[in-house]
DNA sequence: TAATCGTGGTG
DNA sequence: TCACCAAGATT
């Protein structure tokens, strides 16, 4: 297989975003932040969110000392509000099983609520340097096209981690950039739509590139229908909650003009038994 | 394992 | 205009 490593870590160095998690000193705590917040969510969304999230709570312990519901407003309109739960409640297991420490190892990561395969390594390797493949959706594309020669990635699998640490080389700082540049390339160049090949470090060792841009067809499951769709009303109770003045609002007010009722009655209860709300006495309520 | 889970920008 | 897409995790 062609050397990948050498081109990536040189295009990286020209052309990488200064993004506030890549600068020194960062942070453990604000790099998991940042990679909760980036999980299905566009850069662009997240930076000023996360700078305004990291001044409130500077340490894990700081937010797990926070109501939920403070965590799951200060995450606004940032959408998947889940994540605000599961990271105020891996703060509380970082205080209170890592010494408010964030943990370095990636199965103590993945032990985390809210952490998995992709999280858990971003986290060691781009927090603490630890040699590890990083794989999400930029790389996974990036490997299905330089390395297997197709034009989408399949689904995601274990072998994906493998493929990627055939690429990673031996230094772990350079693999942490290999890292990071695999998924800034699938990014800004090797892009889902239309991808910018005339401006890629890897055109002269991609196989997908070798082969004429071949279409092998596209296995991922597409995207159900937002309008209309349960989403919409959770999203919309949620706001009416979020943006409440005070704590509980009276249950029967919440998106009371809803179209569809029944809907409408099966929203509150998902987001109940996610946890997202809670209801007392008529009144719906963020967690405390 | 496949379905579910927000929100907003974009080609 | 509207389907697609975005640093995934959970059940």
């Amino acid at each position: 297989m062609p050397d990948l490593a050498t081109p990536l870590i040189a295009w990286y160095r020209d052309t990488a975003r200064d993004l506030p998690w890549r600068r020194a000193g960062f942070g453990a705590w604000g790099v998991l932040v940042s990679e909760f917040m980036l999980q299905q969510t566009p850069v662009a969304r997240v930076v000023p969110l996360l700078e305004a999230w990291l001044e409130r709570w500077p340490t894990p312990a700081d937010l797990a000392a926070a109501a939920p519901a403070d965590a799951v407003r200060q995450w606004a309109n940032l959408g998947y509000p889940r994540r605000a739960l599961w990271l105020h409640r891996a703060a509380v297991e970082i205080r209170d099983r890592h010494a408010g420490v964030v943990p370095a190892d990636v199965d103590a990561l993945l032990a985390l609520t809210g952490i998995g395969d992709y999280t858990a390594r971003a986290v060691a390797v781009f927090a603490y340097g630890q040699r590890h493949a990083v794989v999400d959706t930029n790389t996974r594309r990036v490997l299905a096209r330089a390395v297997d020669g197709r034009s989408q990635p399949g689904a995601p699998a274990k072998r994906d981690l493998a493929a990627m640490a055939a690429v990673l080389p031996a230094d772990d700082a350079d693999a942490a950039i290999v890292n990071a540049a695999a998924m800034e390339l699938g990014a800004l160049v090797c892009t889902a739509r239309v991808p910018r090949c005339d401006a890629c470090p890897l055109a002269d060792a991609c196989a997908w590139r070798a082969a004429g841009y071949p279409d092998t067809g596209d296995e991922r499951r597409r995207q159900a229908r937002y309008e209309g769709s349960d989403r919409q009303a959770r999203g919309a109770v949620l706001r009416v909650l979020r943006d409440a003045t005070s704590h509980a609002v009276a249950a029967d007010g919440v998106i009371a003009d809803w179209p569809d009722q029944r809907q409408r009655d099966r929203a509150i209860d998902s987001l109940i038994a996610d946890g997202l709300v809670e209801a007392s006495e008529g009144k719906l309520a963020l967690p405390r």
